[in-house]
DNA sequence: TGCGAAACGGAGGATACCTCCGTATCTTTT
DNA sequence: AAAAGATACGGAGGTATCCTCCGTTTCGCA
């Protein structure tokens, strides 16, 4: 969000500048990892290496903003799935798009990591977002009886992680592992 | 292994040093995370800079280095807990046993991928010790029927690491997303 | 058009990495 | 036991990146 959270709008050079930032620290990650100098960074957005430094203080807080599109995207997907599909499918075929959406956004995950363990403000954003869609789609699927009732949001989101992490180098195993643990939360023991 | 592979031994100074600068990385990984100036680990170890690049010429190596203890160890908790309990059991509480004692162990999953990913030498030898331990009770579970036939020794360590990943700031869930994850490899679908 | 506020940019101090080579220590030989 | 040769040590210093600070520039409002 380029607006100083509650205060009057942002400078237009200002405005303009956070945005090249974003954009070009999304580019820089994917192709360079997480670990890219932030100097090449303000290179590629043709901004000084203090613009960078003002609008993100820190190189998490670079790797969060860039993270909160992803977040956006997830969450307007279950969404999706929720209306396109029958309740006990969409789950699964969520926590499906989510593994899959990592597995291209290399290094991604350990920031999304990073970023829950750090209790940041900008994550208990997205953390409300994110818990409120996957709640829904997770409790039609519970009332389908295609996922067990003690399963929680947290459950999902924290095995979703996992797995992304663990087949992050690994894509074709991604499918058989997702099923096995599918099944897991599928079964009543 | 102080000693360079089938070669002569070592001077007594470098083996002494080796294992100053082993046990210090593994204090100081623990203390400071994985990321501790090596320069300190140094300082702590009493010896130079230089000594330890010529040990360990990278982070990764001295990193896998203190990986290799706790390899050690869950093989050997992998043979003992199959003597030890029925066949049904035994890989259930491996995997147990390794996700809580990676609990403790902060930052060094996040290695242990890297080296995974890397194909290193040292972890070829690890590699093939935990595959076969592991492949042993996992092979007599199956025999037991209390897992599914199709699941590999590959789908047991990438799961059991990205258990350890995800629940490695919040213990409390371990147990619950282990036994979710158990419940998918045991049924048959 | 002019003025104050806001934002820019990059120099430079601090930190950490890692190499290189003169010095010190150990081991072997006589 | 002493010397020679091999091996290992240590840390200075070049390089890279981080991040702050402040003089300069740009913007927006009147």
């Amino acid at each position: 969000m380029p607006t100083s959270a509650g205060e009057r709008p942002m400078r237009a050079d200002a405005r303009r500048n956070y945005e090249r930032l974003l954009a070009e620290a999304k580019g820089a990650f994917l192709e360079h990892g997480v670990d890219v100098p932030l100097e090449d960074v303000a290179r590629r957005a043709g901004v000084g290496i203090g613009t960078l430094y003002r609008h993100f203080p820190t190189r998490l807080a670079l790797q969060e903003a860039v993270y909160r599109d992803q977040v956006d995207s997830l969450v307007a997907k279950a969404y999706e799935l929720d209306e396109a599909l029958p309740p006990g499918e969409a789950l699964a075929a969520w926590m499906r798009s989510f593994v899959e959406s990592a597995a291209a956004r290399r290094g991604l995950m350990q920031t999304l990591k990073a970023v829950i363990d750090k209790h940041s403000e900008v994550f208990a954003r997205c953390h409300d977002e994110i818990r409120e869609a996957v709640g829904l789609v997770l409790a039609r699927a519970q009332e389908a009886g295609t996922v067990r009732p003690d399963v929680t949001v947290s459950d999902v989101l924290r095995l979703n992680h996992a797995l992304s992490v663990a087949t992050e180098h690994a894509p074709q195993d991604t499918g058989r592992l997702l099923s096995f643990l599918l099944d897991g939360l599928r079964s009543q023991s």
